[in-house]
DNA sequence: TACTCTAATGTAAGCCTTTACATTTTCAAA
DNA sequence: TTTGAAAATGTAAAGGCTTACATTAGAGTA
């Protein structure tokens, strides 16, 4: 192993400089409390050594960390990714890092790692959904660390969040399909247990069947695991059933396409014989064949958002707010009215 | 804001436990070397005033985070995000922490962030490719932060990497191309001005054209910037070049998505009138229409590997050491043999 | 019982920065 | 010049934990 020198300190850099250790602090985190010339002295003296703060002895004096930090499900795929990128960009603005970890839509990983990041210092942290026991919000709570969900809006949530209404949007979607005139109709859903936004997707769906005096309850739900492989499954499944629906939404682009692929293989066409939605729009979505037909999620906007919020939180006090963003609807090829009965 | 109490400390622990802060933190570091009973007293006393560790004093004190930064070019897309899953997780086996940032590709932004994840506190850096300039190497030196390179693998490199050989991974399709006849070949590049992967992948393939007594300098090059955009307008200005290339190879499989979906466009039908190939491997070749002809890169195992390689480095003074891992041509629909000509 | 050796525990010195407070310098006005 | 206020800089005390080293307790042996 190399012989690890330890690194230089502050000491070190006001010694070279001719300075207090006080004036090289000053320099680096009130530049204007300090002349030009020792200003000057002093990045010299950095650059000619190569310090870099020592970020322990840093959180220790400063009492916190300048870290917030986010858990998301997965980064297996794009749908969080994107957003992630927004917020660490606009964190990086504030001066902030970003600490990651995902949980494979999984609750007790999540606690886990809301603890982990706890313990790591995190001044705050960005949550995906409401959803989680009261226990782990209790400890964020005593441990002081204020923590904003982004990609669920509910009014009537007490919790802050940035995000979208699933239901609403899902409904918004159903509702135009049964406008085109779609009576038989499948969901195949990500599991919902405890994830409200799949849960409030499959709500979307029984609403719009329910404003238009369908009976909710012969909506084909299929509910299955996340993946291309599991859409295809599923939409397998669904389309053994009898009388086949006209229509199979689904909880998101992942799902529809695996659902796009099999319905290929199986020579059924998209859109003419059964119309496929998505959720998300995914680049994948657009290149999906056909372009599929899903509702756009503003990732970027609620990642930008919710790492403004929580950065000023952090900085200057300014408390959480609840925001809604909208969620359109993306019209491409895989969503057409149903063909008359011959 | 509410008035944040503050927290319980080690001391606070002992006095209650009666015993010494040396105590309290052997229990929690090293519980072999304390007495049941002192265990026992002592987490008694931990629950019993809810104490929680300090990050920053436990940072400062061990001299270490524990926290391994990650820097990639981008979380846009699932190509880096998919191994920096792997990564995370195999960190987390080992009771490390993983710090993210990006690049957008740009080598004066990756310094930046190297800077800031080493201020940050980072035991350790992954980072992806070789090239950056000899000072960001010194600074690593000089603050004794052990660098991992990954995503790539070359022999004559002096630093440790966990990679692959891109170049003979894409001499390797390219020779698979001549043989199956094929002469009037272009190339859509990433850029490869900071890029070994891409620069690498450029002189494979000019290499199996050399290997074949082709001029190397007939390889119709065209770089541009990454996504999928760019990949359609790639395509189709090298689609004008007479005469016409019978293969396009794309450096990345995000170039070659945009390609297919020009072609279509252009109703040039692939592979028939050209045979179009990606790389990497992402969710997106499969997904493709037709699927997509390319080579895999062993993500996750990388980003396990690297991880491992990292945690050990820090925690036992392991030296990293170079591993190559295999790059494996993936043969779908977009690659056939030239069409005779009438 | 006396003695040795090991295991358990205690003591206290860092680790490196920030910041309240003290001191010195600068500069404009008198 | 002198003077006073403001600006710049310096001094030194936390801040909470780990760990080298010192000490004590306990177990085994002769």
């Amino acid at each position: 192993m190399t012989p690890r020198r330890s690194s230089p300190t502050l000491h070190d850099v006001a010694a070279l400089a001719g300075v207090s250790t006080a004036t090289v602090s000053r320099c680096l985190n009130f530049p204007d409390q300090v002349t030009v010339a020792t200003k000057r002295k002093v990045t010299e003296a950095i650059r000619a050594i190569g310090y870099a703060p020592n970020f322990g002895a840093k959180a220790m004096a400063a009492r916190r960390t300048n870290t917030i930090g986010a858990i998301i499900p997965t980064m297996e795929n794009a749908i969080f990714a994107r957003g992630l990128q927004a917020f660490q960009e606009e964190l990086r603005n504030h001066g902030f890092t970003m600490l990651v970890a995902s949980t494979s839509y999984r609750a007790d990983i999540e606690e886990e790692q809301i603890r982990a990041l706890v313990a790591r210092g995190a001044d705050a942290l960005l949550l995906i959904g409401h959803e989680r026991s009261a226990a782990i919000y209790d400890f964020l709570e005593a441990q002081g660390v204020p923590a904003l969900v982004t990609w669920a809006y509910d009014r009537d949530a007490t919790r802050p969040s940035v995000g979208f209404d699933n239901m609403a949007a899902m409904q918004n979607l159903a509702a135009k399909a049964i406008a085109m005139g779609h009576k038989r109709m499948a969901l195949i859903s990500a599991e919902t247990a405890h994830n409200d936004r799949a849960h409030g997707r499959h709500m979307g769906v029984r609403a719009a069947m329910a404003d238009a005096d369908l009976c909710p309850d012969e909506l084909l739900f299929h509910e299955t695991t996340y993946g291309i492989e599991s859409g295809a499954a599923a939409f397998e499944a669904v389309m053994q059933l009898t009388p086949r629906p006209t229509v199979v939404f689904c909880g998101n682009d992942v799902l529809a396409v695996g659902a796009l692929r099999r319905a290929r293989q199986l020579s059924i066409d998209v859109p003419r014989d059964v119309s496929i939605t998505g959720f998300d729009d995914m680049e994948l979505a657009q290149i999906a064949y056909p372009p599929l037909t899903t509702v756009h999620v503003p990732h970027r906007e609620m990642g930008r958002r919710a790492a403004l919020a929580l950065a000023q939180m952090v900085k200057d006090g300014v408390p959480l707010a609840t925001v809604e963003l909208p969620a359109t609807l993306v019209m491409r090829d895989t969503l057409i009215g149903p063909l008359q009965a011959v």
